[in-house]
DNA sequence: TCAACATAGATGCATCTGCAATTATATTGA
DNA sequence: TCAATATAATTGCAGATGCATCTATGTTGA
């Protein structure tokens, strides 16, 4: 309960840094991929997860894990992806609550198209800017701060 | 025009890390702040920037340099910090397009209330995850993706 | 077995964001 | 000097997000 439970100078910078930086890049990107006339990144990401899940498919409740969202985000998402024809949604015949959703072959084909452009903007904006080791750096550091407790 | 344009897998992955756990560690943080009744941290980093500016205050599109936001974001964020009487805003007497952004003795309140709750946060869900070093290494990291050129 | 609790998922409402367009002033160069 | 262009900042609108709450099904233990 004393000062000790708070971050030293170094730590806020860090954090200040990562704050602005991830979130900079990130919206470079999303500028690149949105002037193609592509949906948000965050949909590429969900069909990713669902291409790579395979045929039998995922549980909203896997995804928003695997993407560490919350839950509402992953409700929304997921329909919008339905809305979309992207994904297939039909109820879990395990659990009567639950659902299961599978990528269809029109996401596969966006999943295509976006890469790209996608891969493109992650060199340009990311990858590009960073060693080797740093990338391999950066990817260590960031599993160590994800503890994958998604918030709420 | 070839596939060395292309991220290889590590850099994908390092991507994907970056970007899935920089947005969850901040939303936890960000729901700490909210859990006290505090602003959103946007409004905290504004602050925090024009404290450090001074008495000569900062103009809005310094602070959008500061913060790597996009222009219209700054404007709307400034209108609310101003609303709330943390900012005093006049315009500028050197460039009649603009305006000049000081902190309020409400404001400097304001940090010096949400700093206990926002040090906490940054240690529970950032600091406490990196040894020292790691800290330090990736505040180069990202000071290595910032290339100072703020989106739009 | 059934009340208490936990988990899966959706949604109304208020707020926030992105985009594109707009206003207004400053700068530049023929 | 003044038309063309650049920069500073705002705003209408549509869509996205966060919060709290809600419905429905599943699980647990006395």
């Amino acid at each position: 309960m004393i000062k000790s439970e708070m971050p030293d100078d170094e730590a806020q910078t860090s954090w200040a840094r990562l704050v602005r930086v991830s979130q900079s890049v990130l919206a470079s990107v999303e500028v690149d991929l949105r002037r193609e006339g592509f949906p948000p990144l965050a949909q590429y990401d969900a069909l990713l997860e669902l291409r790579r899940a395979g045929d039998k498919g995922l549980r909203p409740f896997e995804l928003r894990q695997e993407m560490l969202l919350a839950q509402y985000s992953v409700s929304r998402l997921v329909d919008r992806l339905v809305k979309a024809g992207f994904v297939d949604r039909h109820d879990s015949e395990d659990d009567g609550r639950g659902q299961v959703l599978k990528i269809t072959s029109s996401g596969r084909d966006l999943l295509e198209a976006m890469w790209p452009i996608y891969g493109k903007a992650i060199q340009n904006h990311f990858a590009v800017k960073l060693s080797p080791t740093d990338i391999r750096n950066l990817a260590h550091l960031m599993a160590q701060l994800d503890t994958r407790q998604p918030v709420k």
